[in-house]
DNA sequence: ACATATTTTTAGATTTGTCTAAATTTATTT
DNA sequence: AAATAAATTTAGACAAATCTAAAAATATGT
């Protein structure tokens, strides 16, 4: 199967990525209001943009009834995934930026088209795995590693394991955890769990910390024994 | 002086560029004409356009008679040419692509919007003065470096210089430099001049070379004694 | 089952950027 | 100074992407 990649437009490209996210991966099917809300637009310009996605056979689109990517669709929402954590990474690893910063100028330089660049900017960063938000990054042919992961608001006294991702990557959230000393590799074990709010303290090293059930269903935990 | 920055479509960005290089850095009148040649685009799309820079204070316009940019339209050209060189030597530098490739890659490059990327990226370069074709990048306040520069074709017999830079940079320009063994830096002096058809023979450490007047008019050369 | 609420689509307008064809202005010849 | 040529602008159309308001389809509640 080939993705000929006639050339997408920056809006083209949202769509289809935003319709990956909403249906868990290309599968499920989407409303036009889960869309709408979730790319900051109205569910009028939603229809307009889904009937176009459709004439490209990017989307398989029936009114009223929701919409999925087609294996097309799939593919180039995966290509700008891709491009879009790599970016992320370079600016964490090369630029400096913090991991609550990288998110908008990645959005920009998704759309850059250059095969090339994408390539020899993966070998750069030694062809990583994972964003530094802990997304993996989805390969050439849209494949990408998978890992085992608990959100630590799970996990049970006396369970210990090792942050690897977040699941709310707004500034807000990773910059409440950079102030706690929270990143991903960092070593946290359950200490006691409140069964009023699910609020929790955890051990991290030799701080401690009384975090709410909020933060703990925000963060991924790979759990060790 | 202050530039608001009033954020810019790519298609304003590009016309603030293109008249810039066509007016010799922002002052000389530039005609309708001229601007649609270089864009590759109809005069009456140029029209439409300058109208529209106009209303935003980016260039001064008389209707029939060229177009100038102001100062705010001066500054931000430059702003979009210096993302557009240090892109084009992170191509290089850090990505290994060929000075023929950077081009059309930067053109996209260019448009990214982000105080702090550009600044970083500047910095991760080492803050180059000149871009992989030796032409110069601005500070962030719009200055750059001149050097003395002399076209090739200009030196008599007897003389010599270093490669400094090329006017055209189309890739078989380029290519054509990279198969003879020219670069920037390359130190060249000129044997003979031919009276017929000003080629020139041109000795580059142990090789010799003729090179047709089109080439020797469009290779910058630093003059060394 | 019927009324009401929600979701989705359609109709019509707007902005940006482009085009072709026609009109207008400016420049060049004779 | 006309006549002609060249440059430039205007008029009208179109595609992409968006919006608001209204209509239509679907879902929900009693
Ligand atoms: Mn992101
Ligand atoms: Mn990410
Ligand atoms: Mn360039
Ligand atoms: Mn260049």
């Amino acid at each position: 199967m080939e993705y000929p990649s006639a050339s997408m437009t920056q809006s083209e490209e949202n769509y289809l990525k935003g319709i990956y996210h909403l249906s868990h991966a290309g599968r499920a099917s989407v409303s036009t209001n889960a869309i709408a809300a979730h790319m900051e637009t109205k569910p009028s310009s939603v229809t307009d943009m889904l009937k176009r996605l459709s004439d490209k056979d990017l989307v398989d689109y029936q009114p009223y009834k929701g919409v999925t990517l087609t294996s097309g669709g799939t593919a180039q929402a995966l290509r700008v995934i891709r491009k879009h954590r790599l970016w992320e990474v370079f600016l964490v690893e090369k630029l400096d930026f913090s991991w609550d910063e990288v998110h908008e100028v990645a959005e920009q330089l998704e759309h850059i088209a250059s095969e090339k660049l994408i390539d020899r900017l993966d070998a750069l960063l030694d062809y990583p795995d994972f964003d530094p938000h802990g997304d993996p990054i989805p390969d050439k042919e849209g494949h990408f590693k998978t890992r085992e992961k608990r959100l630590l608001s799970t996990l049970q006294p006396g369970e210990k394991g090792v942050c690897i991702g977040v699941k709310d990557s707004s500034s807000p959230f990773l910059r409440f955890l950079d102030k706690n000393g929270i990143a991903l590799g960092t070593r946290i074990a359950v200490l006691e769990k409140e069964e009023f709010d699910d609020s929790m303290a955890i051990q991290m090293g030799e701080q401690q910390l009384q975090i709410s059930h909020q933060i703990a269903t925000n963060l991924y935990i790979k759990p060790i024994t």
